[in-house]
DNA sequence: CACCTATATACAACTAGACAAATCTTATCC
DNA sequence: GGATAAGATTTGTCTAGTTGTATATAGGTG
């Protein structure tokens, strides 16, 4: 504890106060020129502690903006149905969506052959993040048959919800058909939008969802952020 | 490709999207404000990216009421004839024309010595806009001696054609006899009708159209917009 | 020497907020 | 029904502040 540099000094320091909860959970710390003149040392110093901290996963930095704390870690258990909502109700967090895109196009040749539909089908196209507490844990990637369900896209646009928007389009259930996990690097986009870095390891998802009867409803992709996300295949 | 700022990841996604269609051409672009909620990103850096494209020549912007996808590049053939229609429907576009003014005023020494009538000849001054799909891509000027086609204003003002005009008053067949091609930088009134910026290059032809016999009919000066036409020179 | 720690300076990339200017929308009036 | 006025949108411009990156310098340590 007594040969430690001043850099690790700082960040024990700093890690002290956010467990501690003097550094709440979401809040922005100081700038790191405030940071280097209350320790009476040069930014870098303040810059390789934080990003030590950084590495922790404990803090996030956005250029321009300010470091940020982070909130615990999300485990988000992947039942037979896909209730986004539900599932980190129960974990005890607050769960919200963001918006990215809605809109049609046609379906790619992966997802035509997945749903089952024609080739060159049109297709609603949902693209969002989902968060946990304010932070974003996953980007999702949805594309449902347009000839199929003809007026989800205002329905999810009202709902903000797809389970609900299903439901109005005679879906009262549908199912996890088969998921695909495997682990990529977050492009600088994907990493901007869930607050990590690029090159920072994603766990993708690829999953269909039918309905009862075993008819595709929903094709997509998840990008969950590696690091504060574990998927949970509890029965 | 890899190192990569933000701004230049938004670039290239929004131009991935033009290019693939689902931004089509001639459409509105959302606004800068939901652009920069969907990426994440600040209004500046979506507007640093946008306006990379429209250095691009992909998009043009309008203060007040947003940001459009611009149309192909024309290629504007440089036949023996010259009808600007012909031109362009053999290019797949549909061309239009906009009077700016049609008046008779006296001769300039060099229309006067081009078009080979007297100093201080009336003649009928024609200038316009030339579009392509809806997309303005020249100004045209053009002079005619007003004592050979006393009614040629009232002709063009009906038929909105000059070859038609011509028809009318008994010219059925005129000839490209010269013409000289240079660049000069854009006006701002220039620029603005041409949706582009002041100082931008344009391409200058001045060119003198004859009858059959040698005669000439027309003197014109003509500025392409020199981001969106290339003027070829095919026999 | 090679490597880590720390300082100093400068600049690039991005955010934040505010306001102006042009345009579009909508309500209202005659 | 059309003109007008008021308000809301949307792009253009400006100032200021923050993090990210690069370079140069110097001391200490294995």
């Amino acid at each position: 504890m007594k040969n430690q540099t001043l850099w690790q000094g700082i960040a024990s320091d700093l890690e002290k106060e956010i467990v501690a909860g003097s550094l709440a959970r979401g809040s922005r710390l100081p700038t790191e020129s405030m940071l280097s003149q209350r320790y009476g040392v040069n930014r870098h110093t303040i810059r390789k502690a934080l990003s030590h901290l950084a590495e922790k996963s404990l803090i996030w930095s956005k250029r321009g903006s300010g470091v940020f704390v982070k909130q615990k870690p999300t485990i988000y258990s992947m039942g037979e149905r896909v209730r986004f909502s539900q599932n980190l109700l129960d974990a005890g967090r607050t769960p919200s969506r963001q918006k990215l895109s809605l809109s049609q196009r046609l379906a790619t040749h992966e997802e035509a052959s997945s749903l089952k539909i024609k080739k060159n089908s049109k297709v609603h196209h949902y693209e969002g993040i989902s968060f946990a507490d304010d932070e974003p844990i996953a980007l999702f990637n949805s594309v449902f048959c347009s000839k199929r369900f003809p007026a989800l896209d205002k329905y999810i646009e009202d709902l903000q919800s797809v389970t609900q928007a299903l439901k109005k389009c005679g879906v009262n259930d549908y199912i996890r058909a088969s998921t695909y996990v495997s682990a990529v690097a977050a492009s600088s986009l994907q990493a901007n939008h869930l607050r990590i870095k690029p090159n920072d390891p994603l766990l993708c998802t690829t999953s269909l969802n039918t309905d009862q009867s075993g008819t595709p409803i929903e094709f997509g992709r998840t990008y969950f952020s590696g690091k504060h996300v574990t998927l949970s295949y509890e029965a």
